[in-house]
DNA sequence: TATAAGATTGGCT
DNA sequence: GCCAATCTTATAT
């Protein structure tokens, strides 16, 4: 007895959801997060976040992410080991939600990655909108004439979009409302590198090549720091 | 308690 | 390119 499983899904969410997961039947597994740190961050890139709340459901493939790699690195939240109130989702187990505020006025989300015990996670800054972009338009008070991938264009209008706050800090991404779906596979050739943004208090860390983004994607971030727009190659180079 | 700064954004020069 | 908005968080006193 299995038919009001579609029946509640065509009542709750927009008719185009479905069609956007192709049919999967969950989440990516928690064994994704429970790697390096890098490699899930490469990965994630061409994944899809889909987030359903009483409001519709909205979902979007993920064009730009940053890795964030614990106790050493200085522009992690979890530099210095310090246990706190807000990192503390950092130190729990992969697969997980790390939701912070900042600015006052944004909210920025992670994935959390590697064991449990490693507070190393993955910032998500951009996602092409592919289901639920009159919601995404409503949260974001944006005139209908608003190009959809700019939307989710940055990791405070991402989570803006998605209607992501704190109240989705430790949320488990794979089962619930906020989860993670494998999306399209994404070349090498179509992707980009570059340090991540806005953490120039991180000294040397501040350079490190861990922000990966695909290659003239519209909905990308802007660049706001000088040199930022790295390509794949010549960031091969500067590493070897 | 008090204070400084922030994994940002959008508007203005 | 510069800067204000806005308030939580971390850290010091």
């Amino acid at each position: 007895m299995t038919p009001p499983k579609r029946a509640l899904a065509e009542r709750r969410w927009p008719p185009d959801l479905e069609e956007v997961l192709g049919g999967q039947p969950s989440p990516l597994p928690q064994e994704f997060y429970r790697r390096p740190t890098l490699r899930v961050a490469r990965d994630l890139l061409g994944c899809i976040l889909v987030h359903r709340t009483s409001d519709g459901a909205t979902a979007g493939l993920v064009v730009e992410v940053e890795a964030y790699r614990g106790p050493k690195d200085r522009g992690a939240h979890s530099f210095g080991g310090r246990r706190t109130a807000r990192n503390e989702v950092m130190y729990g187990a992969p697969g997980y939600a790390y939701v912070y505020f900042t600015y006052g006025m944004h909210f920025c989300m992670n994935v959390v990655t590697e064991e449990e015990g490693r507070p190393e996670a993955v910032l998500l800054r951009a996602l092409r909108p592919l289901a639920g972009v009159a919601l995404m338009r409503r949260r974001r008070s944006l005139d209908r004439d608003v190009p959809a991938e700019r939307l989710a264009r940055g990791p405070g209008n991402l989570c803006r979009a998605m209607g992501i706050d704190r109240s989705r800090n430790g949320a488990d991404l794979t089962a619930g409302d906020l989860s993670l779906y494998a999306g399209e596979t994404i070349r090498g050739a179509a992707v980009a590198r570059s340090p991540r943004i806005g953490i120039d208090y991180a000294g040397e860390w501040a350079g490190r090549p861990w922000r990966w983004f695909l290659r003239d994607d519209p909905a990308v971030s802007r660049a706001r720091v000088s040199g930022t727009a790295v390509g794949f190659e010549r960031v091969r180079r500067v590493l070897s």
